[in-house]
DNA sequence: GCCGTTTTCGGCCCGACTGTTTTCAGTCG
């Protein structure tokens, strides 16, 4: 949590800076320091405690001294000095879009503004159009963007993005002439919100492209719009932007518009160390000009003697490195997944039938499913009482015995009690094959509390997964305290799985989290939290993250086979159970 | 302020669009 604060103000001392007129390399190893922290997956008080603060990328002497400062104190002397020399307003003004630091200068100047809000009379009164380089343009345009601040636009979730992003892509596909879209930016790396949707089109004429993105169904309005770049606002007031180029740069397009910023900023500087330049038309001798690659993105990275990046990877977090040497990991990809777990059904809160969501997981080419519903104590979700339960893993039963090749897991989600103690009596969890452990209630717990909670959840030897291990809604509901530390460990020593949960409002373990996990070792696992059936297509949310995350298909329940999964799941079993003789996992009582 | 198989000093990524400008500055990604 520090590295986000410490990130924001890092980005701020930056805009004051920026607003001083300083060195714009001393602003911009601010800005780089900040988007180090804002990523960073592991544990800083850890790091700054061993010294080694200095190993993170665009971390100095200087910097790595004012993240001990600020680790130590909770504050950051330089900041706040450098706050009182400069007005108030102007990190306020910087927020409004078109606004940068040369214009909250002559606001602050010239018209003595303060606020946004004086900013929006200002503009109204009619006052901005007398400022020098200003016409009547120009303050409409920050009239727009007031406005659009004010309605806060909102970041898409993954699924909402993907869905909007294939709409404007059939639609540009056939449009006479075109020979190749693909979305980029932050969808393309597939971050978990994204706030503006980044689509690129390979065409020898951009007019016709232009005039048919313009012109969509869901156009609600153009924001700008030049020869080969547009941005629109949908009716639903997304941000889409589109880049049209020539097939022979398609490549190197998609390299530069996918980033991130920094990966970019990166490789180029690689390039300019070899002589060479990269734009978004392609690889270039500096010394003659001379074209080396552009049409394929591929050949971008090969170009300057890298091996090409999944774009997941590109946030310039050892990416570059590990392409320099041969060493970036074989992703988990879409054919590796092999099963879901964690899915509901109308026997508690879900909205389909046992029998066609077991249909479906079939459908799409699974080895197994398994089917999970809520605890008695989640009353709100309709849990299951031991009853029920009961009946239903007699149903599953007679189902499993006329299905091959597939296996539908008993499995329940249940719910981490106060205390640490789960839903169901261990008699109870020994005859399900997959449990997952849950917490839906007391979120205001202390640190230690929840820790201890999920610990002892976790020492549990029945407890397959840990579902949504911090609880976050994104943009709604802020992760409950919890030492991820020490949950990781446990993890570790006890097979116990950890849940990348698909859900685009959850997706939690998040990336980098996610990413720690997965270099302690930690087997992890994606589930989409299927509550109705169209929410099974998550699992592709789910592969975003956990490639964002540099999993490999080994380190991914998901990926094993049946019979590998039966054998994890009893391991845990028989190395927690003590004395008490192992269940077989997975086979079919009667 | 960071960083170095060309450098511990002197570099530090690149181009489109806008509005207002007769040649470009400011902003953005």
């Amino acid at each position: 949590m520090k590295q986000h604060e410490l990130s924001t103000l890092f980005e701020q001392i930056a805009n004051l800076l920026e607003y001083q007129g300083e060195n714009v390399f001393r602003i911009r190893a601010y800005r780089r320091a900040a988007e180090t922290l804002a990523t960073f997956s592991g544990d800083l008080d850890h790091l700054a405690t061993a010294g080694r603060l200095r190993e993170l990328s665009g971390i100095g002497a200087d910097l790595a001294q004012k993240i001990e400062e600020y680790l130590t104190t909770g504050q950051l002397d330089a900041f706040e000095r450098l706050r009182k020399t400069v007005p108030s307003g102007v990190l306020e003004f910087l927020e409004v879009p078109g606004v940068g630091p040369k214009l909250a200068k002559v606001f602050v100047d010239r018209l003595k503004l303060k606020t946004v809000a004086d900013l929006e009379q200002a503009a109204r009164d009619g006052r901005l159009r007398a400022l020098p380089g200003f016409g009547g343009k120009k303050e409409e345009n920050i009239l727009k963007a007031i406005g659009l601040m004010k309605q806060g636009r909102e970041r898409m979730t993954l699924n909402v993005a993907l869905s909007l992003a294939q709409q404007f892509l059939t639609r540009l596909r056939e449009v006479p002439g075109v020979l190749n879209v693909s979305t980029a930016g932050s969808l393309r790396r597939m971050k978990e919100t994204i706030g503006d949707l980044d689509l690129l089109v390979a065409a020898r004429r951009p007019g016709p492209v232009m005039e048919a993105f313009q012109r969509s169904p869901w156009t609600g309005r153009v924001l700008a719009a030049g020869m080969t770049k547009a941005s629109i606002l949908t009716t639903r007031g997304l941000q889409v932007d589109l880049r049209v180029v020539k097939p022979a740069s398609f490549g190197a397009a998609l390299q530069y518009f996918t980033g991130s910023k920094e990966h970019n900023v990166v490789l180029r500087e690689l390039a300019v160390r070899k002589g060479l330049k990269v734009n978004e038309y392609g690889v270039f001798r500096v010394s003659d000009r001379h074209r080396l690659a552009g049409t394929e993105e591929a050949d971008v990275y090969r170009a300057l003697g890298l091996a090409w990046i999944p774009p997941e990877l590109r946030e310039n977090n050892g990416e570059l490195e590990a392409a320099k040497v041969g060493r970036l990991p074989t992703l988990v990809e879409a054919k590796d997944i092999r099963g879901d777990f964690h899915i509901h059904t109308n026997w508690s809160d879900g909205a389909d039938k046992l029998e066609v969501i077991v249909q479906a997981g079939k459908d799409r080419g699974y080895e197994y499913i398994a089917i999970c519903d809520h605890s008695q104590s989640l009353r709100i979700a309709r849990g299951m009482s031991i009853e029920r339960i009961r009946e239903q893993m007699g149903i599953l039963r007679a189902l499993n015995a006329r299905l091959t090749g597939y296996q539908v897991l008993l499995g329940a989600e249940v719910d981490i009690l106060a205390d640490g103690s789960m839903d169901y009596p261990d008699e109870v969890l020994a005859d399900l094959d997959f449990v997952v452990g849950s917490i839906h209630s007391g979120f205001k717990q202390s640190e230690s509390a929840i820790t201890n909670r999920i610990l002892r959840a976790i020492r549990n030897p029945y407890v397959t997964l840990i579902a949504h291990p911090t609880g976050r809604l994104i943009g709604e509901r802020e992760p409950y305290q919890v030492n991820l530390e020490a949950v990781f460990q446990a993890a570790k020593e006890t097979n116990t799985v950890l849940e990348i949960n698909a859900c685009p409002k959850r997706l939690d373990l998040c990336d980098t989290a996610a990413r720690r996990a997965q270099e302690l070792g930690v087997m992890l696992a994606i589930s989409t939290d299927t509550h109705r059936l169209t929410h099974l297509d998550h699992m592709a949310v789910g592969l975003g993250i956990a490639r964002r995350a540099w999993v490999e298909p080994r380190q991914l329940l998901n990926c094993l086979t049946r019979h590998e999964l039966l054998a994890w799941i009893a391991r845990k079993r028989t190395t927690l159970a003590g004395h008490a003789a192992p269940r077989r996992v997975g086979s079919r009582r009667r």
